[in-house]
DNA sequence: AACACAATCAACCGCACGGAA
DNA sequence: TTTCCGTGCGGTTGATTGTGT
């Protein structure tokens, strides 16, 4: 519908940020908040359109930034978040302190899909690939980490609600099953549970994804499907049912403010 | 040393959403 | 109620770097 460029394209720069850009975001950033990225561009006097600086800052220059590489712990959470989650990188990454979606997505697609492949685990199923065409049914499986686990149980909002342990067999049930609801990463994990084991021979948390389509049912927010406090911030319970899947918008799950306070 | 190929990751693009007008 | 704007997300691209031959 013709809708109007985010910028002025042909009086932008594109590519890769220079030093002397950074240090005009990072400064303007500084003195004046996040915020207002339309008009950021010309306000700092970069000729960058400001999704550009969005980006540029969130994924780069943000001070609070980790960078470097993933711990074996993080790998296992977002294996875990993924098998939660899916493609919701900006939810994974909420869960990250210090880390990125963007950086998350690239991590995945190169690392730990092909880890994944590896283990003869389907990236986009978390069930073996053998399984593939067996049937639908949402069964997540995965190893439960004693680091991961301590990890995610760090994390404020994680109160877990129901964690189904099941037979680690993935069920060969040709039904499609559409009771879909989701639970929290499993906690109650073995404490001596060997690393190498993982994605398999160990109980498993079987994920249903009904909950996920919020105001479906279930009655709880996606924030308190993973674990957070009813009433607590992040749970909207309490709020409109107008929100989209996930609750991705109108600061309804803000895990990032949840995380990095 | 030179080349080809693979891996990585920063950045771009298009789309969808919420909110304001 | 509709339209438009600003923002954020997920998928994709392409430049750079690393590795093998």
């Amino acid at each position: 519908m013709g809708r109007s460029p985010c910028c002025e394209k042909a009086h932008t720069n594109k590519g890769a940020w220079t030093k002397e850009e950074d240090d005009r975001l990072v400064a303007y950033i500084r003195a004046h908040g996040e915020g207002c990225w339309r008009s950021l561009p010309k306000a700092a006097g970069l000729l960058r359109c400001g999704k550009s600086c969005r980006l540029r800052w969130i994924n780069y220059l943000r001070p609070d930034l980790k960078r470097g590489n993933f711990t074996a712990d993080e790998d296992d959470l977002i294996i875990k978040l993924h098998s939660l989650l899916g493609n919701k990188w900006s939810l994974i990454a909420a869960r990250l302190p210090g880390r990125t979606d963007n950086e998350i997505k690239n991590y995945w697609n190169t690392h730990i899909r092909r880890k994944l492949l590896g283990r003869g685990i389907d990236p986009v199923t978390h069930r073996p690939i053998a399984d593939a065409g067996a049937g639908a049914v949402t069964t997540i499986s995965f190893q439960p980490n004693p680091n991961a686990a301590a990890a995610a149980a760090q994390a404020p909002q994680h109160q877990p609600i129901k964690a189904e342990a099941t037979a680690v067999k993935a069920p060969r049930c040709p039904d499609l099953n559409l009771d879909l609801c989701i639970s929290p990463p499993c906690q109650q994990q073995e404490e001596d549970d060997e690393e190498d084991e993982e994605l398999d021979l160990k109980p498993a948390v079987v994920v249903k994804r009904e909950v996920l389509q919020a105001g479906h049912g279930g009655g709880l927010c996606f924030g308190c499907s993973l674990g957070i406090q009813k009433g607590a911030p992040g749970c909207s319970c309490s709020s409109s049912n107008r929100h989209h899947f996930l609750g991705l918008r109108a600061g309804m799950l803000d895990f990032r403010g949840l995380e990095m306070k």
